[in-house]
DNA sequence: AGAAGGACCAGTGGTCCGTA
DNA sequence: AGAAGGACCAGTGGTCCGTA
């Protein structure tokens, strides 16, 4: 087994961070949490030491701080249900951190009505914060915001989100295409239910924890706005406002 | 009815203001936002000069600069219908204010929703910022805040707001010792719905739009955590928690 | 070049306290 | 003493950009 849980770790979740991991024990959860719990503290001892006397003058240094500090394993476009390999994390493993968020956010929301607080409906900087203290380092706002709307897909539309997976890694895109292309199919689904995706986001109940990403809202918006046919500026990425003329194709709407 | 308009002016709403008040025209609101339109500018020059000097450095003067800055009148604790005279404001005013405040809301909503921005769902800076732009400089978010709760009962009980009313202005107290009492019933409303303030808030559609304010949140907490005799935290008043352990009477429980 | 995330920043909720 | 509200402040949502 020991084998089993360093092979899961070269694989999936975090690797090398001092980590005093909660194991959440909460079901479908189980394998990553082992695999982030465990880690590590074997191969850190492996890294060469750099920026050591810059890193040094931070306070209360215990014994990691001469450690360069590790970022999570970027992560790579997967199949379903496929285990990414090399120093890669695959996308089942990025939609598990947003459960892993609805957890933390469900746990800092009792410990808010246990104590008569305001109670967030939100996974908000509070929750982002209880994550890091629970050893849950490798959640952070910035990635979390980053990857929302490809979580939306694939909790408003599992198969098409699981198509559009398949085909990325097909034509061997990189994350950034795939986050990219992601997009569209959720723009569709806005038009088709009257283009209020804070509704959409709302009416779910793993997606309404999250705040809806501007950019997305923009791209409705934009797409709203054009004609009939030009319900396209889904098909470019930059700017939503400067692209809602470039009309690549043509939305079915109700 | 310019001695009307004068005589209402006298009695409520904002005076000597430099107002270019955007008349709302929206039914019931009528006469205060007309008497609020048309005052000080008689009034105004009226005024004493005092920290002109002080005052002066602010840039783009125009020539009400010099003017001392004026409040609004204080509230005094009258009944339903009564109209306060001399230079106070009666509590159907105050309420009015509220409204006024769920009108801008909606102003402010409409615009976000027709620009695609985020949609606020309570009265936010935002729209007191909005409050202030369109000239009514009488709402102010200390004020509004201050309030929320003696609000709610309005809201929520007409009928013990109303009583509580007479029976403070009866005893000749002032608008701190009703505002304080206002607490009170709405500690027994909450008992009887499940301690949720929140929920109460929230499920009421002229009060969900505002945040349940903190204090009566403590209390509620302190009184649903005492035991079934205690609860009684609402019959003190500065600290909730402090005050829970000296009830004063019996609330009866569902 | 592609990606992870520390850290910044404008504007928020909350309310104190200098003011009248 | 009682009250109105300017203005401050800690912590927020949002995301850039220095980093690896």
């Amino acid at each position: 087994t020991a084998n089993y849980v360093l092979d899961a770790l070269s694989q999936e979740g975090l690797s090398e961070e001092p980590v005093q991991q909660v194991v959440q024990g909460r079901g479908e959860a189980g394998t990553w949490e082992l695999a982030a719990t465990t880690m590590a503290v074997d191969q850190r001892k492996k890294h060469r030491r750099r920026k050591a006397v810059e890193a040094d003058f931070e306070g209360e240094n215990d014994q990691d701080d001469e450690e360069r500090r590790q970022r999570e394993h970027p992560f790579i476009v997967t199949e379903p249900g496929e285990v990414a390999r090399g120093k890669k994390n695959g996308l089942d493993y990025l939609f598990h951190l947003y459960e892993q968020c609805r957890e933390f956010l469900v746990q800092v929301q009792n410990a808010a009505k246990e104590r008569g607080e305001k109670c967030p409906t939100k996974v908000t900087n509070q929750v982002f914060r209880y994550a890091k203290k629970v050893g849950a380092s490798y959640i952070n706002k910035p990635k979390m915001r980053h990857y929302v709307h490809c979580y939306a897909l694939h909790c408003l539309d599992e198969e098409a989100s699981n198509t559009l997976r398949r085909e990325l890694k097909e034509r061997g895109e990189n994350v950034g295409a795939w986050r990219q292309a992601c997009y569209k199919p959720l723009v569709g689904i806005a038009a088709a239910q009257g283009w209020d995706m804070d509704a959409i986001f709302n009416g779910h109940p793993r997606l309404s924890i999250w705040y809806v990403p501007t950019k997305l809202r923009q791209l409705c918006h934009a797409a709203s706005t054009s004609t009939v046919v030009g319900a396209a500026a889904v098909s470019s990425s930059a700017t939503a406002s400067t692209s809602s003329r470039s009309s690549h194709y043509i939305l079915k709407l109700p």
